[in-house]
DNA sequence: TCCGTGTATGAGCATATGCTCAGATATTAA
DNA sequence: TTAATATCTGAGCATATGCTCATACACGGA
């Protein structure tokens, strides 16, 4: 057992845990990201993560469909749809267009797609 | 506009709202997928949807940790990370090996590094 | 300009989530 | 077996989330 049981001195707010690899937890830190670029790659991820938002984008990625076909698709009011599709538009995972009154919304890019297809194939590995 | 308003009589249980293009929202569900895949698909990504468990599965992407050290880098109680290891495994997000009484935590396989460079990359479009 | 259709938005409620605290369990050494 | 270390687990609380309802806005036709 290659442990090293000792308290972290490099910091001034030392932990109240024990640390027993802190070279470790030295190249968690140094490798770490800024915090709002993990509150956004969480939103991200968060969007993704409710089966109701998830039906949308699936039905998206095969063709762009508007709000009340989405609602009539997953059996739930327009509203919900449109709140939803509030979000997903906010941290640009779908996009709309408009033709006259109707708002047409698709996947914004590749990404979408390609982060659906590796959580399937997670999801059946 | 190519609109051809209906009220859907394909289904029974007729939804309240117009639909617009009904062959549209007939494809959605032909290709949808059964409830419970999307329950599992939503669980993942709920999983990988908060900053905190992010934080260690990015951690873990560079190197495999013991709860302790993830708690020192986190600056949170072991508990709650063992806490979220727990749902990380459950969800097969992650997996552990134990030497003794310590338990080392790594990524479960390549998909959850390649959902988060996807994921990194979609933010920084 | 007025109306109808399609969509967006704010408030509010029921449920879900993430954390802490207290205590239990598992492994190893004496 | 006893003690120490490392981790796990259940309860409970504060906050976040997803939905519905009521209402407002945007566009096109009469």
């Amino acid at each position: 057992m290659d442990r090293e049981v000792m308290m972290d001195k490099n910091r001034e707010d030392a932990c109240l845990c024990r640390i027993i690899h802190s070279e470790r937890v030295e190249k968690a830190r140094r490798t770490a990201l800024q915090a709002p670029e993990y509150d956004r790659l969480a939103n991200l991820f968060k969007a993704m993560g409710d089966p109701t938002r998830l039906q949308i984008l699936l039905a998206l990625s095969q063709e762009e469909m508007c709000v009340c076909d989405l609602a009539a698709f997953l059996n739930i009011t327009e509203s919900a749809v449109s709140h939803q599709l509030r979000m997903l538009r906010q941290l640009y995972l779908v996009a709309n267009r408009r033709d006259g009154p109707v708002l047409y919304y698709r996947l914004d890019d590749g990404h979408i797609t390609r982060l659906l297809d590796i959580g399937l194939e997670h999801l059946r590995e």
